[in-house]
DNA sequence: CGTTGAGTTGAGCTCTTTCAATAGGAGTGG
DNA sequence: CCACTCCTATTGAAAGAGCTCAACTCAACG
């Protein structure tokens, strides 16, 4: 990138910060883009009856797409202590265009956020609350999981509330649901945060996904 | 876009044509994009256990992303008779960077989709059947409707089984929640797929929308 | 060390699914 | 053009997964 470009990039991106549990973003009028430069995200939708989903988890070096309010409205919330860096969406693509190789970056990022709400999908569509749960701990594992000798280590920085909204459950169904794979010995919880993934393997089977051979 | 970036576009392009009903590209060990020059096409992610899940619907101008397969595998279906050009993504992306309108369309158009699957998770998270029925209308009427006086007509190109497999719903359940729909005097139906929608601001109250005022 | 909110566990209920049977539409061949 | 057939869609009754409501336990923090 160019310096240029670099400084117009910092000119038109607003730094702000953000303590666990705030609203960052409420919705606007038009779309967002915003890097979380530290810290962990959540983004919420909001549909009537005050019900909420967590549309995505966003960590350290992500890239959030905050769509403006339309059918639904959308909150951008801090699960821990966050430096976050937004953008207007059509000023940043329009910088942007004249910068390939961020435009570039940004489409791949974008993409794999399209990857995970496809993923997401299946799961709110078509999978039991087991699979719900197990799918979301292989999936935090990848993004943020730990690895220790025989298994994977996770903190988790959001509540039992925030996975229900994420995978379309009650608190209550979630904590049945990791007390089962806590006495199937995949998985040994401490406290309210750390899960050990003991048993990769089976809980990517209990979680619906394809096995390689299929 | 020059000519000579054109001509590497077509030169890389892979054109297709599927009549209704069938799998234009099964999963593959890369990312594809496919541009929909005619016709409508689904996106269907398969988990274990045969379970299918519609992830997108795609119309005459879409660009789709299809996922190389992972957890999950995805299958590209024609649901009518399709004229399609299909691109490995890598291939795509890396001409594209020297072109940045094409770029820019692109990223347009990906954010677009990213916009559509969060919508589809707030249904299938939070929704009940019924919303998740009249979601779907008024998401189709935005996108292939055809506006009358007094409301919008549909010519819906996929099966009761196809909207069930992406509203993570039964097709008994489709079938009765357009009953009720058109009991209520919402919509009326005529034949398998054409769907009239008789009042829109009522079946945005009953999709579970915001209203504009909240 | 007590308080408070988060998490866990239990029992009954609801919405959607499942299973089964009927009705309807689209295409085919007479 | 109509009758036949097959597959899709609709409708009904029973079963089940997850939700709701309620009580209890635990962990973090002052």
């Amino acid at each position: 990138m160019t310096d240029a470009a670099y400084l117009q990039l910092q000119a038109m991106g607003r730094y702000a910060r953000a303590t666990a549990g705030e609203a960052v973003l409420a919705d606007g009028d038009q779309n967002q883009i915003v890097f979380v430069a530290r810290g962990a995200t959540k983004l919420v939708a909001h549909a009537s009856g005050g019900r909420e989903q967590v549309v995505a988890f966003h960590f350290e070096g992500d890239l959030v797409s905050v769509p403006a309010r339309g059918a639904h409205s959308y909150t951008l919330c801090a699960l821990q202590d966050c430096e976050l860096i937004a953008f207007a969406a059509a000023e940043f693509l329009g910088l942007a265009r004249s910068e390939p190789g961020l435009l570039n970056e940004v489409l791949e990022r974008v993409l794999a956020s399209l990857a995970r709400s496809r993923e997401k999908s299946i799961a709110l569509g078509r999978k039991t609350a087991q699979e719900r749960v197990a799918s979301f701990l292989v999936s935090m594992a990848g993004r943020i999981g730990m690895p220790q000798e025989g298994g994977c280590l996770l903190h988790l920085p959001m509540s039992r509330r925030d996975m229900a909204d994420s995978l379309g459950l009650t608190i209550e169904t979630i904590s049945r649901q990791l007390t089962e794979l806590r006495e199937a010995g995949l998985i040994e919880t401490s406290g309210r945060s750390v899960v050990h993934l003991c048993d990769n393997a089976s809980l990517q089977a209990r979680a619906g996904h394809l096995s390689s051979a299929a």
